[in-house]
DNA sequence: ATGAAAGCGCTAACAC
DNA sequence: GTGTTAGCGCTTTCAT
């Protein structure tokens, strides 16, 4: 890099001190119009640019926020960092995005890369594999607010913002209760995820108390082909199948590869419903009937959240964002 | 935030000076043992970490790089992110990722950005309107190597890394060649991109050298609903078809939507083939037929090429990804 | 209206 | 083997 551009250089060749320049540039109204004018004139021309290293050394404001995410190649935490950035943009701070690839050994070299940068905030989902919170225990003591979002810790003492689990699986059941569903082929994720647990616990809660008749086949899939090849068992029994829900897009996914080889027609032959960011539903035909559980929102929210933690709300609270019935044609 | 914990701050708990206690946590052989040891053990009892930002500053080495792109929320840039951080993280880089939103304004934004905090080089996917390449080459000059990557300037004068576009469009007309296919609907994206022309060049091309006589029906789609249309279009006049060539994967979706609604069968009544990054030929029985153009490895090699510039090459090179067909049973 | 000086936390050349 | 010192680029208090 070429030694750039300081306050130094344009007060040097303008014969001013250092700190005149500074103000020059930040429009103070002690200075002059004279001088203002003349630094921004020199310093536009050789395009300075403040050394943010330098001024949140100086200011302690790093204008930084750590993102830390199990993956971004996945249908959901892209629309969540989609919807950070936007937010963060406005305000002038950046946003430093780690993977963890569900190891939870780079997971707590994120959260220390993190605190080195001196981060305001951080937003965290947690990996599939997370049990120990105390590295994030620590950051908080430190006084860096975290906001976790999506995968979650069950404890009650962290700030948490997830997707309705609950109100959402629930939309989803009252859907096929509504439709008047009998056998429903009831796909769900990974079984240490606190988002597993809570929509399927609503979800046969649900028919608990609605229809105690109606009929669950429970079956986990972690992953798209999982999805695909438990779907394809469960027709290929011939077990009496009304419907099909999927707790999420990947499910979804595979689920629909196993539907089209089995050529069965939906919504004649079977029902179709998912939980979804809300893009999926929309690249089958006929469109698939979901509930939408918005990364977009989520991302909003989180936001806010942070912002409320910067200006000193201490809080704890656990937020949601509610879901969505979707109408599509595959119910 | 609290006040963290500085190395000035151990110097004084231990009476030794600010340099030694540098020192003794660098391993610096000076350092006796008895030294070394105290402070290590005092420092991480205290769980002190070192302030980049001042490490940075005193260093010049932001050990930051900058990411500028159009969209994460992306078939494709997810993977060259992941490839990008996969590859950072081991120098103990981190990635200042920005989005542009396809606007040129935001774009330049994010460009200073990136110069305030002194990354040591940039990865960019332009904006669909970028014309202006001032910004860019003025990076350049100040000595920040700028790696342009998928969406790159024509210019010859910067380091660009691309799909392979002709040579992935000619492997998959080459596929549909040799299937016998003469009827072709051929689907292609903004027109203003460069991977539109390259691929549309190749692709027409190619049949004009080997099969005159095949019939080509080309269409424009700028994102999956108008792929979804265009296909029901076509499809829907009673011309003969017998395959359909997706330039990419949000066009791939859009077609096979359409495919769905009509109740075509693949490959019995028609072929279909894409240039995609892998994912979703995957979620369709049968699985699509693909020409795969790996973010994740233009990724990886984007990397190599940022090293290499870092390392003073500042030889200008176009370097293309290769395609590799994958064959599904859409052909 | 402008300048001098201190200091953010760190590194490294130089001293002893 | 350890301490002293200067300085990275900036902001900000205090002086003039």
């Amino acid at each position: 890099m070429k030694p750039s551009v300081t306050l130094k250089k344009i007060a040097q060749t303008l014969n001013l001190s250092i700190s005149t320049v500074s103000r020059a540039l930040k429009n103070h109204p002690d200075i002059s119009e004279t001088t203002r004018k003349k630094v921004e004139d020199l310093a536009s021309l050789l395009e300075y640019e403040p050394n943010s290293m330098a001024v949140n050394l100086r200011t302690n404001n790093s204008k930084l926020f750590g993102i830390i995410i199990p993956e971004i190649t996945s249908m959901f935490y892209d629309s969540v960092i989609t919807a950070l950035q936007e937010e963060a943009r406005l305000l002038g701070y950046s946003l430093l995005i780690l993977q963890s690839s569900n190891n939870t050994l780079i997971e707590a070299e994120n959260l220390k890369l993190c605190k080195q940068n001196r981060v305001m905030g951080i937003f965290v989902a947690i990996s599939a594999n997370t049990t120990n919170y105390d590295p994030f225990s620590k950051i908080i003591e430190s006084e860096i607010p975290i906001i976790f979002f999506d995968k979650v810790p069950s404890s009650e003492h962290f700030h948490k913002i997830c997707i309705a689990d609950k109100a959402c699986a629930e939309l989803a059941a009252e859907a096929l209760y509504r439709k008047n569903k009998h056998s429903i082929l009831s796909i769900f994720g990974h079984e240490n995820l606190s988002i597993t647990k809570a929509r399927q616990n609503a979800f046969e809660s649900y028919f608990k108390v609605h229809n105690k008749k109606t009929k669950l086949i429970l079956k986990k899939a972690e992953n798209v082909q999982e999805a695909y090849e438990v779907t394809l068992e469960a027709l290929s029994k011939k077990q009496q199948i009304d419907a099909i829900f999927c707790m999420s897009d990947e499910i979804l996914t595979g689920t629909m590869k196993a539907i089209q080889e089995l050529k069965i027609n939906i919504p004649n032959d079977i029902g179709i419903i998912a939980i979804s960011n809300g893009f999926f539903p929309h690249i089958y035909y006929p469109e698939i009937t979901y509930v939408e559980s918005s990364g977009y929102k989520l991302g909003k929210l989180a936001y806010s959240r942070m912002m409320a933690c910067l200006a000193g709300s201490s809080f704890i609270q656990n937020f949601e964002i509610d879901g969505l019935l979707i109408e599509g044609n595959s119910l």
